[in-house]
DNA sequence: GCGGCACTGTGACGGCCATCACCGCGACTA
DNA sequence: TAGTCGCGGTGATGGCCGTCACAGTGCCGC
């Protein structure tokens, strides 16, 4: 079976590779067995677009793998990222809870397997399983918690180094420490970082040369190594 | 019963004049009745602090009346606005749910009543009430909107004008339109509002002075009319 | 009244950074 | 191999607005 875009459809939920450790792992079993009979699975290439901001909420997506852009936008082409999604995390779920039109757009930007189920099967089954409707407040309590965080990054910071250095070190706060470096890959392209920080392309450009400069971190091609977290640091608290 | 500060503390949850139309109203009775044993009440003076940003979530308060200012601040001494809660909002879901650390700080600015429900009740409510479950996730998703909102208004905007016009446009948004104008009382001063949209006190008063000018909008006292929308409208678009 | 305090209003100055413009580079296509 | 396109890098310029400083105003308690 061929998915559009020549990816390789998977056939449910329960051969996704990330079931176990997320969202409702750990419901009862026929709850879980109810909740994967629901959900169609679907491939979607890179520039796909899952749900726009302001259209009605149709359900919630849950992703198996690759990466999708949360951005929201104002008339007048400006754009605003608000995070990176990854594998596990199911989007669309403040919308489809409470009925409101989604509030982001989603784009697809590294193909991605996703999990879809409708508003009605979503809500139908939240309400038979009391156990689930807590672990969706739960994450939606967590996603909570990053919109604020990037909301400290944007508004808390009066200069742009800050904000970038804010950034990377939230990035640096997801991944390993090894001998005090911080190893990662970085698939944004600077104009993207520059929509998650609220700065213009130019300046992110420029505060890159500065901090590798400076010693702080070291480029090579996707790869970003932070080499002195502590001045990365000293630059937020200036 | 007097409580500190002169105020009279209501008993409980069910004298509470809003309890009818918000989170928990459109429950079964006998849940309503269980949850009503719960919480305490208590009121607290202008000035008071619910929680602390970083403190780990004690518990819920819930607003029978009075004004809560919800921010963050960074080290050195900068705040953030997100929102000013009012009568019936829930505070503290987030952490409570999630049992992170509270990840906002909420002082009182105008003298206020609230229940308090403390982390394990709440926990333990949920988990025998489904419904309530799935009726504290809608809260989240809504709580969800306003901190995007607020996003978006910091966020895209380029200049403290539109930012300044698009607060004052989501005022607007949630008070009654009558012969092409809106009434509102701001209790806020120029300082909060500068940091409800990351601009500088100062900033704030020229804008003020300049919106007037141009007929945008007029101020008695604490009353704020919002004279030409459009006008305001076209500010953002700019 | 009078001092103190919180808030508003206003001028001057300077720095940060958005914007524009242009170049180099690698990848991919024809 | 030339052409195109997306991306990164860089200089010049100008304006917005944050900051500092201080004056004016209303409100409070004493």
């Amino acid at each position: 079976m061929r998915a559009p875009y020549g990816l390789e459809i998977i056939e449910s939920c329960l051969s996704c590779p990330h079931r176990e450790d997320r969202l409702f792992c750990n419901l009862p079993p026929p709850a879980v067995q109810k909740l994967a009979a629901i959900p169609s699975a679907a491939a979607y290439p890179k520039g796909a677009t899952l749900f726009v901001e302001g259209q009605s909420a149709r359900g919630v997506f849950i992703l198996c793998s690759g990466k999708v852009k949360l951005s929201t936008s104002s008339a007048d082409g400006k754009s605003l990222i608000l995070r990176i999604s990854e594998q596990g995390e199911v989007l669309g779920l403040p919308a489809t809870v409470t009925g409101k039109p989604y509030e982001l757009t989603a784009d697809v930007i590294e193909p991605t397997q996703a999990n879809f189920i409708s508003r009605t099967d979503f809500l139908l089954f939240l309400r038979e399983h009391g156990e689930a409707a807590l672990r969706v407040a739960q994450q939606l309590g967590e996603t909570y918690h990053l919109a604020i965080a990037e909301m400290r990054t944007i508004g808390l910071s009066r200069s742009a180094a800050e904000k970038l250095a804010r950034f990377l070190l939230d990035l640096a706060a997801n991944h390993d420490e090894e001998k005090g470096e911080v190893k990662l890959t970085l698939t944004l392209t600077h104009e993207e970082i520059a929509q998650m920080i609220g700065a213009s392309r130019e300046t992110v450009t420029r505060l890159f040369a500065d901090f590798k400069k400076k010693d702080f971190l070291q480029v090579k091609g996707s790869t970003l190594i932070i080499r002195n977290k502590a001045g990365l640091e000293s630059v937020v608290a200036a």
